[in-house]
DNA sequence: TACACCACTTAGAATTATATCC
DNA sequence: GGATATAATTCTAAGTGGTGTA
């Protein structure tokens, strides 16, 4: 294992130096991405604010959702089989059946869960004839269908590229007329105008509703929000909106109830736009005032560890648990209706195990549990003696399913830590965390060599938070042969130094023999070509190393959500990296606030 | 204080576009 | 110039946290 493996590989914040540095006050304010922001300053920072009121906007005009496709029958020669017998299926009964034939690829259809949710959907779309014949799933046949989809899709690739330009223009020409709306002087993107087709519910992990029919949603079932003076959008010819309002206390400009969990869905803008770069702005402004606190806040938790009361003592060592693993909070969930996935504050008994002393570390912590997308969050900590200690007593004659934190809530918390710090919430934690570990990792990697180098060195400060907020991925489909590609590189390279190193050899015994200037002058060209190759093969290996410990870590959602734009802006502009090596055009878009506004001695 | 509801952020997977390789 | 690897984008599920109500 290299050293930069190991580096990266902690996942708490015990040796993460807090750097206090001056708070940046660089105030390039003018733009953002054509934007204009209208900051109203306190003693200490910045704050993005444009209405005091708690309106979001004052004139809002849009187009209103683009809705998904009609279904499209199958060709009739294109079969559904019921217990080997060819079976024509009314539109409703086949468009459900599709979606399952075009899923029979993915792991999901063998899920017992997914099948049985599945098949209860599927025969409510039957006629009484169809729910009759077909009563078991198993003697269904999709394979035609299934093959179907898959031409088609080839198809699809296949097409000449006047056709596919067709397509393309075709969707240009939709995003230009729906995928923009006007709020408040400015024309901005909206990020999701095209309502989610219909389709079998995917849930994450074990989700009960997994298989469930997501149904088609109409325009009957679409709520749209826009200002009153503004030209509203139009319902498709022969239906009706289920509502249009004008609330500008909310930023969607679409909503619609979804029938798997009953939840609200919602349009809402792009990133890059106004109201969603003030937002980001503020949370991290937020996160930098809890780093001007955060000394007394954990000599605060520290003391509560002592404290009297079970509850207070709880909420500490949760609060310990948030701020050196960066958990999320965990609020309670209705059970049986999603996957059962915990945060901090609904940690159970059985998650945890506690360790006097394990490898060569006293009070050992050991979590194991499942968290949000049911992403598995293992690791083991040594923790104060005192926190150990507590967590024995919150243990004590519990069941394994007990609540850890029995006295404790997420409402309870946050109420707390606001009284600690206005606007201080358990998430917070994980931005300040994330960003300040960003900007230590990145003093201490970068070092003055050429950009690949400075851009390893990012990455790898972008690493060790993916790993501290538990980032993960499932392997790349395609990994293990793109590794064992890198691994016949690396091969060759090897096969290539050790006829290099023969060469060597030989001419050293040959200018020992002759001992003349031209051996002599042969014996330096092959050490050089030597050293060029062993460079060449360690940069394969570091490659490699970094590929593998990539494998299961994702870098764009710390990188989107939890890192601070500003310190890596500063970071490129110091060290001399333009922004396109960080930033793609997207994420640049997303960011352009705080490119135009950090200079190079910003600080979080 | 429980809870239902709502609005919003954060998340990994899936799909599509583009770059690179042969 | 077609195949394949990789990067970018899209999609939508799954969280957090606020508010109103009884």
């Amino acid at each position: 294992m290299s050293a930069f493996t190991k580096h990266n590989e902690k996942r708490s914040l015990d040796s993460v130096l807090l750097c206090v540095g001056k708070s940046s006050r660089s105030g390039h304010l003018r733009n953002c991405g054509g934007l204009s922001f209208t900051p109203c300053v306190d003693t200490e920072h910045i704050l993005p604010e444009r209405y005091t009121d708690g309106s979001k906007w004052r004139f809002l005009e849009h187009k209103g959702p683009v809705f998904a496709p009609p279904y499209e029958p199958v060709p009739s020669n294109v079969k559904f089989y019921y217990d080997g017998k060819h079976m024509r299926l009314s539109p409703q009964a086949e468009e459900v059946a599709t979606f399952f034939a075009k899923m029979l690829d993915h792991d999901y259809t063998t899920k017992d869960i997914f099948r049985k949710n599945f098949f209860k959907d599927w025969r409510k779309e039957m006629t009484s004839e169809e729910k009759a014949t077909i009563t078991d799933l198993k003697k269904c046949n999709f394979a035609e269908m299934n093959e179907y989809f898959k031409a088609q899709s080839e198809a699809r690739k296949a097409m000449s590229k006047e056709e596919k330009l067709k397509i393309k223009e075709e969707n240009e020409r939709i995003l230009q007329e729906y995928g923009f709306c006007i709020m408040d002087n400015h024309k901005e993107r909206i990020a999701n105008f095209r309502i989610e087709p219909p389709g079998l519910f995917r849930g994450r992990g074990d989700h009960p509703k997994m298989g469930m029919l997501k149904r088609r949603i109409r325009p009957e079932d679409i709520i749209i929000n826009c200002s009153k003076d503004s030209k509203h959008p139009k319902p498709p010819p022969g239906t009706k909106w289920k509502e249009v309002r004008h609330d500008n206390k909310v930023t969607w400009l679409v909503s619609w109830t979804e029938n798997i969990q009953g939840s609200i869905k919602y349009i809402m803008l792009n990133p890059s736009s106004r109201i969603k770069g003030e937002k980001d702005w503020q949370k991290y402004e937020t996160a930098r005032r809890l780093k001007s606190c955060v000394d007394r806040l954990r000599a605060q938790y520290r003391d509560d560890w002592k404290s009297k009361e079970m509850r207070i003592r709880q909420r500490a060592v949760a609060l310990y648990f948030i701020d050196k693993l960066a958990l999320r909070a965990g609020n309670e969930k209705e059970e049986g209706e999603t996957a059962d996935t915990v945060g901090c504050c609904s940690l159970r008994v059985e998650h945890i195990k506690l360790y006097p002393e394990k490898d060569g570390q006293e009070y050992v912590v050991e979590f194991d549990f499942l968290g949000k997308d049911s992403i598995r969050y293992y690791n083991k900590v040594p923790v104060e003696k005192r926190v150990y200690k507590n967590l024995q007593l919150f243990m004590e004659n519990k069941e394994p399913d007990d609540d850890l934190f029995d006295r404790l809530n997420t409402s309870i918390l946050n109420k707390h830590l606001q009284e600690l710090m206005d606007g201080l919430t358990a998430k917070v934690f994980r931005t300040y965390n994330a960003s300040i570990t960003l900007q230590q990792q990145l003093k201490e990697l970068t070092t003055d060599e050429n950009i690949p180098a400075k851009i390893l060195s990012y990455n790898r400060a972008n690493r060790a938070v993916a790993i501290l907020c538990n980032h993960q991925r499932a392997p790349p489909k395609t990994f293990e042969k793109s590794m064992q590609n890198l691994q016949t590189k690396i091969d060759a390279k090897k096969d290539q130094l050790s006829d290099a190193r023969r060469e060597l050899k030989s001419a050293k015994a040959d200018a020992k023999v002759r001992r003349d200037e031209k051996s002599k002058k042969a014996v330096e060209t092959k050490k050089k070509a030597v050293q060029r190759i062993e460079e060449q093969l360690m940069k394969l290996e570091v490659q490699a190393t970094d590929r593998e410990e990539n494998k299961q870590i994702a870098l764009g959602t710390s990188k989107l959500n939890y890192l601070d734009p500003r310190i890596s802006v500063a970071w490129c502009k110091k060290w001399g990296i333009p922004i396109e090596k960080i930033y793609n055009k997207t994420q640049r878009e997303k960011f352009a606030w705080a490119i135009d506004m950090a200079d190079e001695d910003f600080e979080f």
